[in-house]
RNA sequence: CGGGGUGUAGCUUAGCCUGGUAGAGCGCCUGGUUUGGGACCAGGAGGUCGCAGGUUCGAAUCCUGUCGCCCCGACCA
């Protein structure tokens, strides 16, 4: 048991200016965290009790899917990364030494880097340590700090420089043991964040520079998120932004036969789909074909979407290319012809179309028959552009950006979005990093394999912070009894009376006997004030002591969820706070 | 990195437009009265007004630069 006077729980009134979000204003107003510098936070004792409980859960449920703890360094020699799948991609975000050549009496240092994740460190070990079949499947885990130089840390704890992360490996030996070792791993986060009492949801992911082959993130549904959660309730699907697709183009569709003749026609200084629809063209965006080029490690390529659709950058990632960005107007006359606003795909209008590594089109725009699209010539257009006739198609993709209420994949039904926060993300890898580091196993026919690995991660401190997010309401924090940083707060109204400190350290070692972890609040201060910090940290379970309680020989006892308060007699209140406990836990873990 | 904002006591902030003794609330210290939902009275400590230049008789206030922080965008656990 701790006792409040003697502890460091340090409650603010006010919110501190920087803070927006409401589980950033509690973390920080319900002493639990405090600023050193953007993103980069002090753990108060609250904030580091709560850390521990949930690394601690983490812990058991990635031990109960099959993982293996170790600790691996936060620092890394570059040259791990260099000669990894994704420095070029990684470099960026990670913060390095700069001490490369300096000196320092030596000729020269190399350089390091913070570790933002571990493959680049678990592949090598696990190629030199591992190396029959015997061996597999193996899946080794960590939970500690990682480091990510985010453009803008933001939100707390929610976006940080320097977070605390569980990051575990597998490593299989073939695909199909890979998605078990996967299946495990989804399935002990979903453990996980049950046990910790919040409700997160798994949706299908885009795996981003991770590379691999599938991936889900967890999701906890929040207004404040900053990703998107495309789903529909009934089908059960749910994926988010980057990945969602919908059936907005039927299965069946037949490409229209070709209308019209192809045909340009002058558009002085229209450059947007909206001018192109406004009158005297008036061609709906339905109707217009948008050309966009983009720069794939070098190489120009084309996108081709409807002109009433977005482009979802991320979808581009199914390409291949290790890093694209949208092509500058010098990048793209050249090759084109025209500047951005005149561009289009058809057959023999683009300049040099032998500089493009390929055209990429979204499957809608086989929904868009006889259309419009740049010819090519600043200020002119071509009409009746017809796909099947007029394209030159390296590939169909889906590239375009999903919007609520189209149809869903699954059941046909309206998607709905919202906002939510991403508190953890598994990958199936495949192949990618064991054979960039030459983790290979041999079989039983000795023949050699590259090891089939994911990669799972869970951030601890993000998880902490959508807690709070999710469980909270005017007056503070309202903890699900498994993250709480204490269980029972034994309030003692009177702490100068010799009897109410003594029966509060007895109904605490009551509590403790049960199981919980004891705060006593036994401040020298008004009723009110300690009311209101309790309903601020938000300890589940409230006992309290007052003088005139003792003198009528109860105690009451109040759940932070409910208003109620029950007033126990002192001859039943240790049984009382056994069978609370008890059924607190229960519950929690059900 | 682009756009917007902001920096005054430990925290929340007023003052800045229109230059002239730096103010309040919370918190803190002392004493007293209080004591079941953030008490009251009296007294007190605490501020190079982010930093560096400049304009001016005089700068928190105007100008230039710079740094930090916050918000929106791209990225992510």
């Amino acid at each position: 048991m701790k006792f409040w006077s003697q502890y460091f729980i340090p409650t603010l009134k006010e919110s501190p200016a920087d803070a927006e979000i409401a589980s950033h204003k509690l973390l920080v107003r319900a002493g639990l965290v405090r600023k050193l510098s953007g993103g980069l936070y002090t753990y108060l004792p609250l904030g580091l009790r709560v850390m521990q409980k949930l690394s601690q859960i983490c812990r058991e449920e990635i031990e109960r899917g099959g993982g293996i703890e170790l600790s691996m360094p936060h620092m890394h020699p570059a040259e791990n990364w260099e000669q990894g799948p994704r420095w070029a991609a990684a470099r960026e975000i990670m913060f390095r030494t700069d001490t490369a050549g300096a000196g320092r009496g030596r000729s020269k240092e190399p350089e390091f880097v913070l570790g933002p994740t571990h493959e680049e460190v678990i592949t090598p070990l696990v190629k030199t340590e591992i190396t029959s079949y015997r061996d597999l499947p193996k899946n080794f885990f960590q939970i500690g700090t990682k480091f990510r130089n985010e453009i803008r840390p933001r939100y707390g704890l929610m976006r940080a420089r320097e977070f605390v992360m569980m990051d575990a490996y597998s490593f299989d030996v073939d695909d199909d043991h890979a998605i078990k070792s996967y299946l495990a791993m989804k399935a002990a986060y979903e453990a996980f964040f049950k046990r910790i009492g919040i409700h997160a949801i798994a949706v299908e992911a885009d795996t981003g520079v991770m590379g691999g082959s599938f991936s889900h993130e967890f999701m906890v549904p929040a207004e404040i998120g900053d990703d998107d959660v495309i789903y529909n309730e009934a089908s059960g699907y749910a994926a988010n932004r980057e990945k969602a697709t919908s059936a907005i183009v039927p299965g069946d569709l037949r490409d229209a036969t070709p209308e019209g003749v192809l045909e340009e026609f002058a558009t002085p200084g229209v450059v947007t789909i909206a001018a192109l629809e406004a009158a005297p063209y008036s061609v709906a965006a339905d109707k217009q074909f948008k050309t966009l080029i983009y720069m794939g490690d070098g190489q120009p390529f084309a996108v081709i979407l409807r002109g009433c659709d977005e482009l979802e950058e991320a979808k581009l990632g199914s390409l291949g290319f290790t890093l694209f960005r949208p092509a500058t107007p010098d990048e793209i006359e050249p090759v084109m012809g025209a500047k951005p606003g005149s561009l289009g795909a058809v057959k023999g209008t683009i300049k040099d179309a032998a500089a493009l590594v390929g055209v990429f089109a979204d499957h809608a725009i086989r929904l868009v028959g006889n259309g419009t699209t740049g010819a090519n010539k600043d200020g002119f257009h071509l009409r009746h552009v017809n796909v099947v006739r007029d394209l030159a198609i390296t590939k169909f993709g889906d590239f375009r950006r999903v919007r609520a209420g189209e149809p869903d994949v699954k059941s046909g039904q309206p998607l709905q979005v919202k906002r939510g926060i991403e508190v953890g993300h598994i990958f199936k890898l495949g192949t990618k990093y064991s054979e960039k580091y030459g983790a290979v196993f041999t079989d039983d026919q000795k023949q050699s394999h590259p090891m089939v690995m994911g990669c799972y991660g869970i951030g601890v401190g993000r998880t902490l912070q959508a807690v709070i997010e999710q469980c909270h309401d005017a007056d503070g924090i309202v903890w699900p009894w498994n993250s709480a940083p204490f269980h029972v707060l034994v309030c003692v109204l009177d702490p100068q009376l010799p009897e109410a400190m003594d029966l509060a350290k007895k109904l605490a070692g009551a509590a403790e006997r049960a199981g919980a972890d004891v705060l006593i609040d036994d401040r020298a201060e008004r009723p009110g004030v300690k009311f209101k910090d309790a309903d601020l940290v938000g300890v589940p379970l409230r006992l309290t002591i007052g003088g005139k309680g003792l003198k009528e020989g109860i105690v009451e006892l109040k759940w932070r969820t409910s208003k109620d308060v029950a007033k126990v007699p002192l001859a039943e209140i240790e049984a009382r706070i056994t069978a609370a406990v008890a059924e607190a836990q229960s519950k929690a873990n059900a």
